[in-house]
DNA sequence: GGGGTCGATCTACCGCAGTAGACGAAAGTA
DNA sequence: TACTTTCGTCTACTGCGGTAGATCGACCCC
């Protein structure tokens, strides 16, 4: 199982690959330049780099390569939530909600979807 | 306010500090040699990069450095954990939550805990 | 006084993310 | 056919975290 560390870019453009299941260079650099301007040419050296490590795979469509994600989201959320709560909260998953619930504003709906969330774990 | 990234071992240096309040470099790298070996030429390197860019401070107590953090824990906390609340969950408080539960093992006794931090915050 | 010890500094290197220009190939277009 | 666009590759550089050896100065002990 891998531990794969990504960049802050180079999440994003596994976000957009998981959003869309492929995707060529050019549409993840306009999805990406949306919000801030970004070279296509490092779009493309970040593939690259992203696909020595395994993270995505590519085939040629039409003399284009078209990018799909081999890492899955599940497993990068988890990675990395998991090294959050190690290295910051000891380990406690309560020690993070509290957290999150103090220094994040978390509407009414919110909590009562929280209280059934947690209801439904303790009856497991 | 900064908003200050860390390393991971600029991280740890920072919770030796947190944790006694200010320290030598020596007694830094002997806490931080006690889970995997380090250079004490390491940390102090370490000590002089965090002090540049305004983590720590240092004063002179018998011609020997002691090092004290200037960035307090609760905000370092507060930055990392809404980094990743942002760019993983895209925000949502409930989606990160679910996934603490559904991917940690929690005890019924910190799920009992949780419940009554979620009914005394929807009190609020 | 001379050698060992300890602290701090200097210097240098590696790895990786991010950045992007330059270049060449191919394909469409006028 | 010649121009333009688009794509992928090559190359290179910056910044930063982490790593640590080499060195210098001061202090202590014999």
């Amino acid at each position: 199982m891998a531990a794969p560390r990504l960049g802050k870019v180079q999440l994003q453009i596994m976000q957009v690959l998981w959003q869309s299941g492929g995707a060529t260079a050019r549409h993840i650099t306009d999805e990406l330049s949306k919000t801030s301007p970004i070279a296509h040419s490092t779009v493309q050296t970040l593939l690259r780099k992203l696909e020595a490590k395994g993270a995505v795979t590519h085939e040629i469509v039409e003399r284009t390569f078209v990018f799909r994600p081999l890492y899955q989201e599940s497993e990068v959320t988890e990675t990395v939530t998991r090294d959050l709560l190690t290295r910051i909260f000891g380990g406690s998953v309560y020690g993070m909600v509290a957290h999150l619930l103090k220094s994040e504003s978390v509407s009414p709906d919110e909590l009562r979807r929280l209280r059934t969330l947690i209801d439904k774990e303790g009856k497991k």
